[in-house]
RNA sequence: GUGGUUGUAGCUCAGCUGGUUAGAGCGCUAGAUUGUGGUUCUAGAGGUCGCCGGUUCGAAACCGGUCUUCCACCCCA
């Protein structure tokens, strides 16, 4: 070997043992997708360049993979702009396809594409990879899986409740308890922003309010001040950091500070509704937290706005988010549809559920019994054994040389074959086998016609 | 994209202010054990010291570049 192989930065292999623990999650979020109603889709890996480029603001821009035209492709760029050495311009001219950046746009490209034959309100659920050209640190990869679930056509408010039931069904059935979903709504920070005078500052006002758990209250208003947010309206938005109590009594004080602006009082009407509805029924594990701080910079939130935090004690950021967006499709051209989604961060979810151990044991098991090898004819009649017991769902397999019985036996010891089965010489004339319990290392004798019965307990 | 950090055997890591044949543990292969794994004992295989260049009589070590790892920022799942 010349040189070692490698993989391009912040992506991964999955072994075996990663894969079925992957899978375990999906299987658990599938199913509650589609009890919940939600239809699958699939969408290509690429789209055209211009379907993804501007959806996402320029940091987003920055971090699309774009793909080289294939063929002589610089040969069609013209002196000019070939020379003026500028990537911007140079960019679009010799590249025309990029790979997904999230699950949303696609799908808004899709409702827009196949709108005829689709029954609103349509609910999609969408399980895929996406790729960013981002730096990779804990938890951020550079491929990466979303599983999302949005509802388009329907502006009622009993989607976000549903929503955010779907996700206490899902991290329940994970066994992970003591998630916080994080509510907030974008029309509430609107109401704030006019309420203190930073109407026109909407964007950097809420990028640096979602810090302030990380950076502080000083470090927020510096940062506010930097972007050119007046003095006196920061000082009015002092009651918002030390917004606390219960979340009626939260929505209560934001109710009095934006009494006075049409978009503020919305927004704590609607997110007042959402809160009461799912009192009513009751979650069975999150828990709910209103936090005015939440912003989720994603440019096309227009109402509603979610997040997951992972329990209290485990170092990661957020494992799922989502949000209202009021016209998605209008960037394509299909006005007046409303679209209300969330997203699961599978690679996120897997870290922490592995910090904590979440997964079932024996989860990852790839095989319940062996068969030794032990000859020609005795490998034969364990074909057949394996044959009959493969039809009732045993994972099974036969050594496939007659190697000496310590390498199978080491073999299926790594392998962590719970049973063994040894057919040798003498089983063959009586007509029996030795069962192995690996764990035990106990062994009994059984009639080869009983083979049907065995209960394998792994 | 900005700043820092990391890279030595399959894995986890030693390796002194530069000094001649590159180290350990675990793992791997074989044997002790021709029908019994995990334990033990013995032997063995395995390295262009991330890559390229420079300084030097001499570089795994020092310098520059590059790739990679992890971290902070930007942003985000």
């Amino acid at each position: 070997m010349a040189r070692k192989p490698s993989i391009p930065k912040g992506t991964r292999d999955f072994s075996p043992s990663e894969v079925s623990k992957r899978n375990y999650i999906f299987d658990i979020v599938r199913k509650h997708f589609r009890t919940f109603g939600f239809q699958p889709i699939e969408t290509p890996a690429f789209e055209n360049s211009e379907t993804l480029l501007g959806k996402y603001g320029d940091e987003g821009d920055r971090l699309i993979f774009r793909i080289l035209n294939s063929g002589d492709f610089i040969d069609k760029v013209d002196d000019v702009t070939y020379s003026s050495k500028n990537s911007a311009s140079i960019a679009p001219k010799i590249s025309e396809k990029a790979l997904r950046y999230d699950l949303t746009v696609p799908f808004a490209r899709y409702v827009v594409m196949h709108q005829n034959e689709i029954d609103f309100p349509f609910k999609r659920y969408q399980i895929q990879p996406v790729w960013r050209a981002d730096r990779p640190q804990r938890g951020r990869f550079r491929e990466f899986y979303q599983c999302d679930a949005d509802v388009v056509g329907s502006n009622s408010l009993l989607q976000e409740v549903e929503l955010v039931q779907l996700y206490d069904a899902v991290f329940t059935s994970l066994g992970l308890h003591g998630i916080t979903i994080k509510l907030n709504n974008r029309k509430i920070l609107a109401g704030i922003a006019e309420v203190i005078g930073a109407g026109n500052h909407l964007v950097p006002f809420t990028v640096a309010l979602d810090k302030l758990d990380k950076i502080g209250e000083g470090g927020v208003k510096n940062e506010m001040l930097s972007k050119g947010i007046p003095e006196a309206a920061i000082e009015k938005a002092n009651p918002l950091f030390s917004l606390s109590g219960s979340n009626s009594e939260q929505l209560e004080v934001l109710r009095n500070m934006l009494s006075v602006t049409e978009a503020g009082s919305k927004g704590v009407d609607e997110l007042g509704f959402i809160l009461n509805t799912l009192e009513e029924i009751g979650l069975q594990s999150a828990q709910l937290a209103i936090d005015v701080t939440l912003a989720r910079g994603l440019d096309y939130y227009t109402g509603a706005i979610f997040e997951v935090a992972a329990p209290e004690h485990v170092q990661m950021g957020s494992i799922g988010g989502g949000g209202r967006y009021d016209d998605l499709t209008g960037i394509f051209g299909l006005q007046n549809v409303s679209g209300v989604g969330i997203s699961f961060g599978l690679d996120r979810i897997y870290l922490v559920m592995e910090e904590l151990g979440l997964f079932p044991s024996g989860i990852d098991r790839s095989l319940e019994l062996l068969f030794l090898n032990f000859g020609e004819k005795e490998a034969l009649t364990a074909f057949k054994m394996a044959t009959k017991l493969r039809k009732s769902g045993v994972l099974c397999e036969v050594y496939p040389e007659a190697a000496k019985i310590q390498k199978q036996l080491k073999y299926a010891d790594k392998r962590q074959v719970p049973y063994v089965i040894l057919l040798g010489e003498k089983e063959m004339e009586e007509g029996t086998f030795v069962l192995k319990d690996m764990r035990t290392g106990q062994q009994e004798i059984k009639p080869q016609k009983e083979v049907g019965n065995l209960s394998i307990k792994s």
